[in-house]
RNA sequence: UGUCCUGUGGUGUAAUUGGCAACACGUCUGACUCUGGAUCAGAAGAGUCCAGGUUCGAGCCCUGGCAGGACAACCA
């Protein structure tokens, strides 16, 4: 490990290069050795595990430097918001393990500010009413490699151009018919630099501000100056803003009156393989059906890996993980996968479910008989202490953990060989029983009932211990089995394919026949549990008393599957 | 024929005023185990986009290339 590296509650914390940033400010004194950030999502839609990786860099910052984040929604397009997203965001913000305290904002809050502002730069000559329509002014603006020409209203007095804001905000034009204008430079190389508009009419009413404004203020003129009305030291967004920086700075610089001034730093989205991350692509998944809602534990969204099983410890160490760079990559799924793991193999509570049962019967158990056996709640935490499970002559066992003919490697049951059952005996395979097609049915084994607890007195060993249920002591219940929304590493990133062309067919399995020890008849939604050797299910809310819902998270580590793969 | 940004094992990150390229995931061994999990021990895998230069010494500095990304919404 580096010196610029330390280790906190487990995970090894990375000086990221926003932190040696600061570090520097810091060593020189600026901003008084304050540290401010926030967290400006748009509320047009549902936070997303991108989002969370910025979340926990804002509030993670200001925490490490005794600083305090602000949540700002950056509401300035009505026509794109509303208070559905703004809950749904707070909501995520908070499951994550993060507080703004009292200091919850929207850009909405200064519209007022923010008019007085290009008043101002109006009167200063840097502002102008532009009547030409969308078009003609994006064809004025030139190309990347091309200078955009100015347009014939540029130059209109300060009178004239004041008259005309004031009945732009009076409502006397209709959308489209003139924009207000910052006056830089349309020869800028920087296309955001040649004259961008600041305000345009929409009359859209707004989720907060009702039908009070009927022009409305661009990203560009909102953003920079709302950081320095709250007094955010470090803006933190990601690569895209990088070009936007220079207009950024002109802002502030005609806004600023002292040696404060809010930074904007760039640092590279989180890109996962095999999903998509866009608003837009998410909201078209939910739209057309291909999942069921914004929270469908295949989406990548917050809600949706919280009821898939994700717990915020998990996505706080997988952003911790992942780290901060200024470099665009593609993270592999894995590293989420294993941040869960890592999470609940040392939390979750043990316990024997069977998906896809066949029925064993020990023909030398007395039928009728109901013994309790003790399993241990979580070999990873003693403290978590035992619980009992019955067993009976009549059990479900994995069909997966049965063959007749097994190759070589097979360690399960199979006729003739001997397996423990986890917590309970060991038991001989005698017969298999099969319908006329020829598919099994039933399992017919023997026991040792000097096993009993799992151990044989005269040492012998066995090469596997299977899972169990009670066929007749016993919880039924859905288990929900998820697998990648995509067959593609990249799903958006063919230029001539449609990213619904890779949704995986076989992304949800639904198996309605489960049966589970009777330990969960009580189960909260979002209760965690390992299923023993199958993998971590959590809780669906669409449970009942009658019938438990579990989503699987992910699955154990299964080096069967390897070998079964590799022959 | 522009501006800005970025190039380090398969993936993600690290490397203090230049000093043997490190860590994690993944992969592969082996040990242990009443989860083919976990744990433990070990291995393979890059010579840092390329070419020059400075230097005793360059992933770090300089020059020139190459490659990838962002920018032409009245979106954010």
């Amino acid at each position: 490990m580096s010196e610029n590296t330390i280790e906190k509650e487990g995970v090894v914390k990375t000086n990221n290069f926003i932190h040696q940033i600061i570090d520097e400010e810091l060593k020189a004194g600026k901003n008084g050795g304050r540290v401010h950030t926030r967290f400006p999502p748009e509320p047009n839609g549902y936070l997303h595990i991108g989002h969370a990786k910025s979340i926990c860099l804002n509030f993670g910052t200001a925490q490490k430097y005794n600083g305090l984040t602000n949540l700002r929604f950056d509401d300035t397009n009505p026509s794109k918001e509303d208070t559905e997203y703004v809950e749904s965001i707070m909501e995520d913000v908070h499951w994550l393990g993060f507080d703004w305290g009292d200091r919850l904002y929207y850009a909405s809050d200064y519209f007022d500010q923010l008019f007085d502002f290009a008043v101002r730069l109006i009167q200063e000559g840097k502002a102008y009413v532009d009547d030409q329509d969308a078009e003609t002014i994006s064809a004025q603006k030139g190309t990347p490699t091309r200078p955009g020409t100015e347009s014939p209203y540029r130059n209109r007095s300060v009178e004239e151009n004041l008259d005309l804001f004031m009945r732009m905000k009076a409502g006397e034009f209709n959308e489209g018919d003139c924009v207000l204008r910052a006056k830089i430079d349309m020869t800028s190389p920087n296309m955001h630099m040649r004259d961008p508009i600041i305000y345009r009419i929409m009359k859209t009413p707004h989720h907060r501000t009702g039908d009070k404004w009927c022009i409305y203020p661009m990203y560009d003129f909102a953003h920079g100056q709302s950081d320095y009305w709250e007094g955010i030291t470090h803006s933190i967004c990601t690569l895209e803003f990088e070009v936007h920086r220079p207009l950024y700075d002109w802002f502030i610089d005609q806004l600023k009156d002292s040696d404060y001034r809010p930074r904007q730093i760039e640092f590279a989205r989180l890109n996962l393989n095999y999903t998509v991350m866009s608003k837009r692509k998410l909201l078209e998944l939910v739209k057309n059906n291909h999942v069921n809602g914004w929270d469908d534990p295949r989406m990548p969204t917050i809600c949706g890996l919280r009821r898939r099983g994700y717990t915020p410890e998990s996505i706080r160490a997988f952003a911790e993980r992942i780290g901060v760079t200024k470099t665009d990559g593609v993270i592999d799924v894995s590293l989420l996968e294993y941040s869960i793991r890592e999470d609940l193999n040392k939390r979750a509570q043990r316990v024997m479910g069977v998906i896809d049962p066949v029925k064993v019967v020990i023909t030398n158990y007395p039928e009728g008989q109901v013994e309790q056996m003790e399993a241990i709640n979580n070999p990873e935490d003693p403290a978590m202490g035992t619980r009992m499970v019955p067993f009976t002559r009549e059990i479900y066992i994995e069909r997966e953990d049965f063959m007749e003919n097994p190759p070589k490697k097979f360690f399960r049951l199979s006729p003739g060989t001997e397996v423990r059952l986890r917590y309970a005996y060991f038991v001989t395979c005698t017969d298999v029983i099969k319908d006329p097609e020829g598919h099994i049915v039933e399992i017919h084994c023997t026991y040792d009932p000097a096993s009993r607890g799992g151990n044989s007195p005269d040492g012998r060993k066995v090469k596997s211990t299977l899972h169990w249920v009670s066929a007749t002591e016993n919880v039924k219940a859905e288990v929900r089995l998820y697998d990648r929304l995509f067959n593609d590493e990249e799903p958006d990133g063919h230029k001539d394919i449609d990213f619904k062309e890779f949704l995986n067919p076989d992304s949800l399995k639904i198996l309605p026949e489960c049966y589970i020890e009777p330990f969960v008849k009580n189960v909260k939604p979002l209760d965690h549990f390992q299923f023993e050797r199958l993998g971590y299910f959590t809780v669906d809310p669409d449970s009942t008393p009658e019938k438990p819902v579990f989503n699987r998270t992910v699955q154990l580590k299964d080096n069967w599957q390897k070998i079964k793969q590799n022959g």
